[in-house]
DNA sequence: TTCAATTAAATTGTGCACAATTAAAGTTCA
DNA sequence: TGAACTTTAATTGTGCACAATTTAATTGAA
């Protein structure tokens, strides 16, 4: 077998170890959502109000969109959702008519302590020692930081 | 900050980590799969295609979906998009017609000469030793491989 | 001031993922 | 045999991702 049909294995991928666990790993939250009826990516925009203070300087959705790397694409129609399950409330900023803040109702608040439970649950059951999650995810962001920050291709 | 609230925060989640990764890794490739005219995950269908054998024993669609983890509701139609590209003959097996039987065409096999340039190319112009890749692989493979052998839950 | 640029979100269209169901072929065993 | 079960793909329906375009509002200069 050659180099370049080395390179070619799937087995050789890392796009496709990443690809493989990423699935994997949201197949694991996708039964504790379920509970909260939130999907995956619900659950991260979830996150990322639960952590934005509401009010004046609610997050609007390019903030959300600059958060977790999507676009109004992806985020609109996703959003519209969240506010039809009663759980975010979307309204166009009076100051400038282009921005939509997004706030939580009391509803959104209170799935906050639901969730709470989510990473518990999902750990544990787990054979894998905490720190190695921990250096994981360090490793991951450290090369999610290169990636966004150098050049989009080979030159 | 309480530890609940912590555990709740978007940077301590590996699963945003891997899905933020999973991305832009994604997003890097793309450009380059857009020269052969493929999406993503048609690649990773043509790498198992290539690697497995023509002819008698050419993969079935459920070997693809075992090796990629994808069931038919996502294989069949993007066969039907690799097939009406030209790449990939879809047939029935004579002595089983419940079972389809994966070929490549000289097109699809053509292709592969040119994928040979992928690795390399997504790999130069990105600052990280080769080593490093090498190692978050074979971590990425032994969580994959923990979370497909252990239990769905936290029982 | 007014008109060209910019910005923010929404819309449109394609292609995954995946749950759930269906259809058809093959197997097993009373 | 033939009825129950299993296996393999295909189908249906929902919800992301993302490119490309559109709409509307705002900003910035001449």
């Amino acid at each position: 077998m050659s180099a370049d049909d080395q390179m070619l294995a799937l087995d050789n991928q890392i796009c496709f170890a990443l690809y493989a666990l990423n699935r994997a790993v949201t197949a694991r939250y996708r039964p504790l959502l379920a509970e909260l009826g939130l999907t995956y990516p619900q659950y991260l925009v979830m996150l990322v109000l639960w952590e934005h203070g509401s009010g004046e300087e609610a997050a609007r959705v390019s903030d959300v969109g600059a958060r977790l790397r999507l676009d109004s694409g992806t985020l609109t129609p996703l959003l519209k959702r969240l506010e039809d399950r009663g759980l975010v409330i979307r309204q166009r900023q009076a100051t400038d008519e282009r921005v939509v803040r997004l706030s939580l109702t009391e509803d959104g608040w209170r799935l906050r302590e639901a969730a709470r439970q989510v990473p518990g649950q999902l750990v544990c059951g787990l054979d894998v020692a905490p720190e190695r999650m921990v250096a994981l995810r360090h490793e991951l962001r450290s090369l999610l930081e290169i990636l966004e920050h150098s050049a989009p291709n080979d030159q």
